[in-house]
DNA sequence: GTCTATATCAAGATAGAC
DNA sequence: GTCTATCTTGATATAGAC
């Protein structure tokens, strides 16, 4: 199998892995349960991740990966200004539908098996709020802005999220107002 | 034993769950471990929590049981006006030390070992959002600042904040500067 | 590269002694 | 009420066929 295709099986895995912790929960993720979502065996799976820590791994990376592209496509049909990155960040946390939560799910799976596996989430965090200090704007509105928008996509993950539909959007709404007044 | 002895054990037990789950990771909440921890066998815990599950739910049922402390704790000592509940919350949430957080270590294992098992946690969320719509201030505004509060909270129980310190504590009074605003 | 078969181990839960 | 001993199941991981 060459580069693209045995990418492509990863990525498939990975999928997999993302909706077995949104459908039945983090302890749930068991590598039978992946190889069965993915269509494969387990020792097809374990050809692809040769340990389940290596699949979380996996996963962190992808999440991050994916924050990434979000934040970018976000970045793209914004304004130019001074208040562009922390508004990206906004709806990159939390413009998705409810359903798709799978840029997070990750981080429950991660963190319910060895609350070290999230280091690189902790760090690509820190090089994002670096990111936004320079851009000027002023760095507690701002952290708070970003902070309820992720707070938002973690209640939602966790299911505890009481705002739903109308409020959901008003909230959105003002989020991005205030993003201004930064 | 009598009625209070048997409640004692139980949190005895329940404190030594939420000690394992901040330790080492939601996954490693097995029995056997909660039962070291408290100073039991297996056997004696079987039959506190004829379940895990039976356990879980205990946790969770604790948990908000000491949100409710918290918030009258705080409420007590805030004084009183429009905005008193909103500060109350976010002190609830997100003033406690970074290392304490067992007030929310429960949600953690809950949503690992199965979903359903949180909805007391987002019915007793809605019922504060209802009590704080109910206090007249700014819905949205106020919404923003508790999810940031949380956020943070959350942030923090996952091992994924990027505030330490410092900007921590300015984060925090942001908030409080910014409850006065709705 | 993906499969089946299997070894190994730990978890949840039960039974019954004390 | 708490213990020890044990059953059953299911999870990770290995080995080797195809």
């Amino acid at each position: 199998m060459d580069e693209v295709a045995r990418r492509s099986s990863r990525e498939d895995i990975l999928k997999a892995a993302e909706a077995v912790v949104i459908a039945k929960g983090a302890s749930h993720l068991t590598l039978e349960a992946v190889a069965k979502k993915a269509g494969i065996s387990k020792g097809g799976l374990i050809y692809s991740f040769p340990s389940k820590e290596a699949l979380l791994q996996a996963m962190v990376e992808r999440m991050i990966a994916g924050w990434q592209v979000r934040h970018e496509a976000e970045m793209a049909h914004l304004p130019e200004g001074r208040t562009r990155e922390i508004k990206a960040r906004v709806m990159a946390a939390a413009s998705p539908p409810l359903g798709k939560k799978p840029i997070a799910a990750a981080i429950l799976a991660a963190v319910a098996h060895d609350p070290k596996l999230v280091i690189p989430i902790r760090d690509e965090r820190k090089r994002m709020l670096a990111r936004m200090t320079a851009s000027g704007v002023n760095t507690e509105r701002a952290a708070v802005i970003v902070l309820a928008a992720e707070g938002l996509l973690l209640l939602e993950l966790l299911g505890s999220s009481p705002y739903e539909g109308e409020m959901r959007g008003r909230i959105l709404s003002e989020l991005l107002r205030m993003a201004d007044l930064c």
